[in-house]
DNA sequence: CGCCTGGTTGAGAATCATCAACATCTGTGG
DNA sequence: CCACAGATGTTGATGATTCTCAACCAGGCG
């Protein structure tokens, strides 16, 4: 048994949500999660269609791979991975995904789900269902745009990420993921310098196509430079600018 | 001016298909680009929003990077490579589009389009306003559904992408650029195992995240292994099974 | 004709992977 | 509460792939 003080420590924010997520109108999350210009009547009928679930616990799956598509989903705290099972085998992850952020979108092409979801930690979701979501679509413009918007931001996020794997040295890829993290715990109002890394070092080195071996070596060298403290999991990033420069001096390729 | 023989080459139907392309009805290209199950009525009025462009000439930008989006774009001959400047000023070629295919939807999310497009050769092309799009799809579920689909099919493409750039040799990923661009021309109709590959070495490289030695050198090992033959931009994939092994034997990583 | 762009080829260097040993953490059962 | 096993992470030595630099070739154009 964790004793209670825990919930005090600076997942404080998410923890408080857990409880609090009645609806979509008080959600805490609500100007990331679908921050939609929707009238108050509208998030109603938004809130209308939302299933929350019971929380999964670090392992569980969200979906699998070829699993019919149905929903797309919204994490209201923990953390989750997707990931691609390739021909041989191997395990390729496409993405970490944070409170705030919606999963699944890449199913709505095919009716199918393109990859797996998996819980890196406990975590907590919120389903939306898609069908009603197009029907809901049909009714409210500004719905339908946000969505547009939404995985418009996917695939730009994606691009993203293909000009890392792309062009970058593994010391630039480990200080943009980090500089992702940061900036993405900035806006759930979370220290943008200390946090806690929901993965493994091996999700890391598989997500930025290294070896876990290189991420480890990079971590302890970021330590020495004095760009980062890491205790395992726990990190502090202590100097922002300085790993901002590191992840975009770029050797001049092309 | 050359011969109007020319239009009796191997690009005949897209050739043919500049000229007959009066709308969206009997367009060749028709189950390709957006291969709804419309009514014949809802065809026309889809029909009614596209405008047809004159054609561009090759390094002629269809947009640039940051300029307002107002529209996604279908090929309907030619080639378009879309790329992104990175913040020190390199450029990131993000996906190639043959005839068929459909240009812009990473401009959707933020109202400004996130990298520029440029012509390869010769192209033509299809806008479709997206304002009125959207207003359409408003009425017919199944344009709207559509439309989901096409995005998030882009972002299962870029996915593999991700993954190839993340897990793959030099070798694994010319061997796939290949298949991937044979396989859309079988789509066309076209050869699968001759064609001219409009782009250059260079923008090869950097799409693939290597160098243009690197390219030039896979290019004549793969010929130097009965794979290919190729002249320049010309190709002919000479043994397709074998290249599929080639793309996906993996040295296995984690 | 010479220039310029784009492509090919070679030799050496650098980054990152591989293999291997070891350390640390976690959870389980005694 | 401790001991142990398995998983996860760290560190070192070596090697392969791919980059870098450089020379050279081919085709298009003024």
């Amino acid at each position: 048994m964790k004793p209670v003080l825990k919930v005090m420590t600076k997942e404080h924010t998410d923890s408080c949500a857990r409880q609090q997520f009645a609806d979509c109108r008080n959600c805490r999350l609500g100007a990331l999660c679908l921050p939609i210009a929707l009238a108050t009547a509208d998030v109603e009928r938004l809130d209308n269609i939302v299933e929350r679930k019971r929380p999964l616990q670090r392992g569980d799956h969200l979906y699998r791979e070829d699993d019919t598509f149905r929903s797309v989903y919204a994490v209201r705290s923990g953390a989750i991975k997707t990931y691609h099972i390739t021909d041989d085998g191997q395990e390729q992850v496409t993405g970490f995904f944070f409170p705030g952020e919606i999963v699944g979108m890449d199913g709505i092409g095919c009716g199918r789900f393109g990859g797996s979801a998996k819980a890196l930690e406990t975590t907590s979701i919120c389903e939306i269902p898609f069908e009603s979501l197009g029907e809901l679509s049909m009714q409210l413009p500004s719905l339908q745009k946000h969505f547009f918007q939404l995985m418009s931001q996917e695939i730009t996020e994606d691009q993203k990420l293909i000009t890392l794997l792309s062009k970058s040295s593994a010391e630039q890829r480990i200080a943009s993921l980090l500089l992702s993290i940061s900036a993405r715990n900035a806006r759930r109002n979370l220290s943008d310098t200390r946090f806690r890394l929901p993965m493994s070092r091996t999700d890391i080195a598989n997500y930025l196509g290294l070896t876990i071996e290189t991420v480890s070596r990079l971590f302890t060298r970021f330590a020495r430079n004095g760009l980062v403290t890491s205790d395992n999991k726990e990190i502090i990033l202590e100097d922002l600018n300085r790993l901002r420069q590191v992840a975009s001096v770029n050797r001049n390729r092309v």
